[in-house]
DNA sequence: GTAAGAAAGTTTGACATTCAAAGTATTTTC
DNA sequence: GAAAATACTTTGAATGTCAAACTTTCTTAC
């Protein structure tokens, strides 16, 4: 198979599975009830302080309406903890609750050996060129997503 | 920051952006009212000839009572046509209209634009690198679904 | 200072997608 | 020919999404 297939193939399949596959890995007996999008709004929260919903979504690209039912339900569960900024009382400060960071790190070691399983067998200097393809391509597609 | 580190992000950033610039691709003037979800469901039913609804579904991944509710919207719109077989008066074949063929054509066009664009953009040892490594990151998934 | 406008979030109403489970029609098995 | 299996649809409930209306709070312009 060349390469140009193999790309079709990764393009079609992973990345219409890639959601469904990392809710499988995630969701395990301690953590059965974070869905896929749950996942990806405690990554735009991060582990590092609070943040406002806006700038939550604006990174999420949802609107602030809809990041609000989400962190309903993320502080529902105990994953999100939700504070009015005192300095501004019409902001909202959002970050991940002792459970949330459990939860957020369990993620990262998931994405840690698919990283892993990707350099597996590949020296150094490959190693090197990948990152410089991904690199090239990231700013191809941001450069396109301008002109749409 | 180690290179693994910064695959982690640029493959997560990465897959973000090109999900996002192949959505938006798929709705032109012509073809508003298809979604990411049709698109899917047109690529699962193929442009040669009939399948049943559980084949379809099996490929896709949701049960059939998912993908009655998404075909019956496409026949709505009429991208897919429904038949009962003759040889077993159960099963329900769907193909996709000539309408619906042309879209699927337009989007594999589409797919093909964009890898040789990619491809363009990487040296021949990139471009095998990267390969190797989309592999990988194939298997890798393949591997851990067996298990779950 | 205060009225008008802007900004940050939430709520509402509508729609799409999904599943599990119950229901219908048809075929297969024994 | 009755019971079981199969193929599909329907139903009920949940999640995720947006646009637009709404509330509260802050900023700006006079």
């Amino acid at each position: 198979m060349d390469i140009s297939n193999t790309l079709n193939e990764v393009l079609v399949k992973l990345f219409r599975d890639i959601n469904t596959l990392e809710e499988r890995a995630i969701r395990t007996e301690e953590y059965q009830d974070v869905t896929a999008n749950d996942m990806h709004v405690m990554e735009a929260i991060g582990p590092e302080g609070a943040k406002n919903m806006t700038r939550v979504a604006r990174e999420l690209e949802v609107t602030t309406g809809t990041l609000t039912i989400s962190v309903n339900s993320l502080v529902k569960k105990g994953y999100v903890d939700r504070t009015r900024s005192e300095e501004d009382r019409r902001v909202v400060l959002v970050s991940l609750s002792g459970k949330g960071k459990k939860v957020y790190l369990h993620h990262q070691k998931f994405h840690q050996e698919m990283i892993e399983a990707v350099l597996q067998e590949l020296s150094g200097e490959e190693q090197r060129v990948l990152e410089q393809a991904l690199v090239k391509l990231t700013d191809f597609f941001r450069q396109r997503e301008k002109n749409f």
